[in-house]
DNA sequence: CTGTTAGCGCTTTCAG
DNA sequence: CTGAAAGCGCTAACAG
């Protein structure tokens, strides 16, 4: 089936194709009623759809965006995606997503391949030292707007939950049923994870301003391979902590395997928190008190700010903070005096 | 900054365009050595990138493929996401995903709207009664490959789990724990619903092969928000199951809810398996049984079947089916005599 | 080994 | 109100 053309249609309608552009644009002004139902008419006949490549070679838009991603299987990325899509097809514009796998080199050739493609600009949630990727975009004025991550020498719109406040919810938390040894679980630590960073010295922070101890020992960094011997060795202390945060979905995934592993009970052994929405906290046993990232409020936001950059509509590049959600379930136990 | 082109890069080598568009082409065969230098040169001088949509515009092909879905939220559709884009990224594809949320029309107006941006084929989780539309794109000739259902009518690839085959995988682990009264729960079914629908047959079939009684009662198919009432009924039957399967995540999830609600422990009460992969199966108390889709597998067969048809050395439409595996974990309980 | 030429399918002045 | 013509950036014969 041979692919028909806008000329076909010109000349099926026995008028010109510039014509026929017109109509397709919806600049009918001044268009012969009959002239526009010949052309609708044709166009049915002839099956014809047109071809936004050309389109877009000719207005140098695509209407079709990057998301940058470190991967779609995490749980937080996919909901800002889809916040991120749902905004998009409000303005028919398409997402072409790529997992990163928070590898740079991966990162710089998707992007590199998507400029190519003439994309109309990117979100990213961006995979370590690639600043200076980002910034020859920048001075391309390739609209970008960062997620999750701040670069701090970059001026780029970034958009993130307020961690510190997520560390502090939980440590109010703990405190009001009356916990005052408190630890924290988070994975590696690399300097341009923010998130992680944030959740980190936001817990410190709530320790001080609560009148808590901030012990070192409590504050657990460790890769997720290794973080269950990490506590095996925090709960054999002679003087163990009564409550715990989870600063990610993971981490909480590897305490919880490793307080069954080791017969230690929820809530009565241990009080925990886990930053991020689980799918199970529900149905758990008992039920995981959590705080959730707002991450369609994230994600739509990201959009709007792109659009903004897209539609040169923008203003001074910021950092937008969203507030997280606190839902009280049964996984913090109300200590007696 | 203005965009550089080709002709920038000829003119700044002295030399002609095609010249350079053989170089970019890496058709060096005949080229001097000292051209191809120059040409380099030139090309990192102005930071040259290419236009891959004016190169499309002429090559029509545009290495671009689109993935229609229901929702990426859901976790068998991300993961089979995920290996699809990892094939593409090896062939330099990209993919488009779009969320149909089981919208027909949706689906329709995103696929027409991808078409237009002329990508290169569609892997589909097909939203139901769209017959039409596929059939159009077939008799265009453009690539199609379904996922995870079946649409008997049309002669395409399709892949999916063997479902009939995950069913008889629980049945049989019931049975070999002793397990007699077997339920299981679904969600609504529609027509077109191959999972679900082959699920079920699979489940009846397997009690009649094991030689189990099959109990219209225990077979409960119903919307997720009205399950629980539903399985309320069930257990407060004179002869309540021992043993029940969810057919897929969400039903899980809803059973679990109801569970703990009303205080049904697991395993001692009720035995449970469920088919699809969760997150917390490993931690949760006890451990739950489940059967997994080979989402990985079907994401990648999806992907090769649908490079096959775009470089044209496909073979007949068929159904592929991938078996199912099964997770033994602590929620089956032995039953003595 | 390199240059010329003619498009790909569409949009967009600019005349008429 | 409609048509002619140029051109978006690149590729692909075909000459030379």
């Amino acid at each position: 089936m041979k692919k028909i053309t806008i000329s076909d249609v010109a000349k099926h309608a026995n008028i010109s194709k510039s014509t026929v552009s017109q109509y397709l644009n919806e600049r009918y002004e001044y268009m012969g009623e009959q002239t526009k139902q010949r052309i609708h008419e044709s166009i049915i006949e002839l099956g014809y759809s047109p071809n936004y490549l050309a389109r877009s070679l000719k207005q140098k838009k695509t209407f079709t965006i990057g998301i940058m991603v470190a991967n779609i299987l995490h749980g937080f990325s996919t909901k800002v995606i889809r916040a991120i899509e749902d905004a998009c097809n409000e303005e028919n514009i398409h997402t072409i997503v790529c997992n990163t796998d928070e590898d740079p080199e991966k990162e710089q050739k998707y992007m590199e391949m998507l400029q190519a493609k003439q994309v109309d600009g990117f979100i990213v949630f961006p995979a370590g030292e690639n600043a200076k990727v980002y910034q020859r975009m920048l001075e391309q004025n390739t609209p970008l707007v960062f997620i999750d991550r701040i670069m701090s020498d970059l001026k780029i719109d970034t958009v993130l939950m307020d961690n510190e406040r997520a560390s502090e919810l939980a440590v109010e938390n703990f405190a009001k049923h009356g916990h005052e040894k408190l630890a924290v679980a988070t994975p590696e630590l690399k300097p341009y994870m923010t998130p992680r960073l944030e959740r980190l010295s936001g817990f410190k922070k709530a320790l001080q301003t609560n009148n808590l101890p901030v012990k070192e020992d409590y504050l657990i960094s460790e890769n997720l391979d290794s973080l269950q011997e990490r506590l095996q060795h925090v709960f054999t202390m002679e003087d163990p902590p009564t409550a715990m945060l989870a600063n990610n979905d993971l981490t909480l995934v590897e305490m919880l395997e490793f307080f069954k592993k080791s017969n230690i009970r929820l809530p009565d052994d241990i009080s925990i928190i886990g930053i991020d929405d689980v799918p199970f906290a529900n149905v758990y046993h008992p039920g995981i008190t959590t705080i959730e990232q707002p991450a369609f409020k994230i994600g739509k936001k990201a959009a709007e700010l792109l659009f903004d950059q897209i539609n040169d509509t923008a203003s001074e590049p910021e950092v937008y903070r969203f507030a997280p959600k606190l839902f009280e379930r049964e996984s913090v136990k109300t200590l007696d005096e």
